[in-house]
DNA sequence: GACAGGCACGAACGGTCGTGCTATTCCTTG
DNA sequence: CAAGGAATAGCACGACCGTTCGTGCCTGTC
């Protein structure tokens, strides 16, 4: 790997754990520089706008995202194990202890649901995919037979996505120890009325 | 009502808006004041910090909210009146063409879920009480026979909190048109759950 | 050994931030 | 109507922001 390459990369990784906990926009490339190293303006002729950096730290997350996420949940079988295995390495990842704060995604859409632009446009791209991506696992769900045939996939998607947001802020903000396993009992009501 | 009592009255009415769309740290006392049409250090004056200033914001949406969808749901007859109640009250509120961007509180929540201090404490306050407040109501269901005996309230809650948040970010940050429609679904699926 | 490119540095720019201090103006109360 | 306190303005400060610029160090090529 390109000296630069390497550079960029430690750079994205560490402006990754900024985000999390405090946000694109309170991430400063000052003390982003400090942090990796680097004099601010050396970090800076890597990205030339703070707005290209914002969205290249999207991207970075999705990659991380997509790796952590996506692909080993994948592994698991068609229909509903696949979706369980995807809501257990989505619980997995957003509280990882190795990163710090939160999710990244969940922060920057509420820094940036009414804040037109390119980080804007650059959020919803991955959440629409991630959207997607688990319509379709639930809509496999129903080919596989594991779900009834008249359930709405988008439906399901959008009730997953609920569980996970509540979990994460019960558990962040509010402390609540108690919040994975509210997790699992809501998911596990959201199955079983798929199944039925 | 004095004078001084009044021009804050304005100036949180103003903030609380900011706050909305832009987040309580990108709340600055001198776009702030420009907008209110009173000088930095006469707005300054009021608060005597910016962190009192977002205390207040807090603590002035805060008596909205119970105003606008506390209030107004509890005189709905107790039990899953009271709950569909809050629903649409919490949909209309957190929606208000009238008032700018989304909920203050879901975009603080995600600002200050890893910044300790009194801003984050004053904002954990208001979610418990809230958090409690639709709990209890859960209970009061129970007492009337609407839902049944083994309910657990505060899973209840955490997932009627959650269908909220998935309405939020469905709604205003992929503009998804359907969410109103998505958000009463799941939330006629929670009811009917909480029936058996 | 001259040259080119990629990479990082330090210094400086104009701007905005939160926060003091000191006047001045306004409003209320006697 | 006068006095006194509350409300607001003006000005300055140090810190940090994103960004630009000129410069120098390495590494690899003719």
């Amino acid at each position: 790997m390109a000296k630069g390459t390497q550079t960029r990369h430690a750079i994205l990784e560490a402006a990754m754990g900024i985000a999390a906990t405090e946000g694109l926009e309170a991430l400063s490339i000052g003390r982003l520089a400090d942090r990796v190293g680097l004099s601010k303006s050396g970090l800076f002729a890597h990205f030339r706008s703070k707005e290209t950096l914002q969205i290249q730290v999207i991207e970075f997350t999705r990659d991380h995202f997509v790796q952590h996420v996506l692909q080993p949940a994948v592994k698991a079988p068609r229909g509903e194990p696949r979706l369980v295995a995807f809501l257990e390495h989505w619980l997995a990842w957003s509280n990882d202890p190795q990163r710090e704060g939160g999710c990244v995604f969940l922060q920057a859409a509420a820094e940036f649901d009414d804040r037109p632009g390119a980080v804007r446009d650059a959020l919803i791209e991955t959440q629409v995919e991630w959207s997607d991506a688990l319509a379709r696992a639930a809509g496999l769900a129903v080919e596989e037979g594991h779900f009834r045939t008249d359930l709405d996939p988008r439906q399901f998607a959008f009730e997953m996505y609920a569980v996970i947001m509540s979990h994460h802020f019960h558990l962040r903000l509010l402390g609540d120890e108690s919040s994975p396993q509210r997790t699992r009992s809501a998911f596990e009501r959201l199955l079983e009325d798929a199944r039925r």
